[in-house]
DNA sequence: ATGGTAGGAACCCTA
């Protein structure tokens, strides 16, 4: 068995404390971070280590944005793309090593933080948002060259069903639901015909929220979430997975980030 | 229709 989380973590050196918790309590093989924002020299290594989390993989930025990969498992850096071409750092790729490659257990684990796109649905007035559909155009074409069973977890940045957000009617022109951003991440699941393992647990219509903004008072008032955060596998991959949890009561933690970890099991 | 909060770095940007 081996168990992967995904957490956007808004500032790691913040959030060790609930980190720390939510690792104790679940103890998930293998961890991946978006947000991290800090380089890697400020990384928090040792909390990590202490907590067994021994093997890592960093991919840092100064002040914004960030990735990291740790694990309990043995794994090691994999590749790292700069899907925007601007040099931010937003992806970390890793494989695990442990079990033997070729030995039909191993697993290449890709960590992607989406970028957010502006507030303006139109790329011709706001460039961040025409940034995030590139980002997704070049994330499709790596995907079609993927050769190994491939887990793609991370911060997506889109909440592609209805069922995935609090209002569909109401967020259909606010970016990270419209339909061109829909449409392109589609482009890029059918690429290498991901499985949406979330959802293969977790079934639309069935609500399924992974963020909740931080401003309102109270999160849970209105719920007003939606699915920003995925996890998807490629389809061998999909078939070995036994479960998917997520753990909403992390976004009512002291000093929470505003995304909530999800965690898939796998039988290798 | 608007503005609301959070984090990091440096007094603004990103989300």
């Amino acid at each position: 068995m081996v168990s992967v989380a995904s957490w956007n973590i808004n500032s790691v050196r913040l959030r060790m404390p609930i980190v720390a918790q939510f690792l104790t309590e679940q103890a998930p093989d293998v961890l991946c971070l978006q947000e991290i924002k800090t380089v890697e020299e400020t990384f928090p290594f040792e909390a990590f280590n202490a907590l067994g989390y021994t093997h890592h993989a960093i991919h840092g930025q100064k002040g914004y944005h960030g990735v990291a990969t740790v694990s309990r498992i043995p794994m090691k850096e994999f590749s790292r793309h700069d899907w925007q071409a601007n040099g931010e750092a937003r992806h970390v790729g890793v494989e695990l090593t442990g079990r033997g490659l070729g030995s039909g257990q191993d697993m290449v684990i890709e960590n992607v933080y989406v970028p957010a796109g502006g507030d303006v649905p139109d790329r011709e007035v706001n460039p961040k948002f025409g940034q995030k559909l590139d980002f997704l155009q070049r994330m499709t074409d790596w995907a079609e060259t993927i050769e190994r069973p491939t887990l793609i977890v991370g911060d997506f940045n889109i909440a592609p069903l209805e069922s995935d957000v609090w209002s569909h009617k109401q967020l259909l022109k606010v970016v990270s639901h419209t339909p061109l951003e829909v449409e392109t991440l589609q482009r890029f699941k059918d690429a290498h015909d991901f499985v949406d393992v979330g959802r293969e647990f977790i079934k639309d219509p069935e609500r399924y929220f992974s963020w909740w903004s931080y401003r309102s008072k109270d999160y849970r008032v209105g719920d007003r979430g939606r699915r920003l955060d995925h996890m998807w596998a490629s389809p061998e991959l999909a078939a070995k997975a036994t479960g998917h949890s997520i753990y909403e009561d992390c976004r009512g933690w002291e000093k929470p980030s505003d995304h909530i970890p999800l965690v898939t099991e796998f039988a290798l």
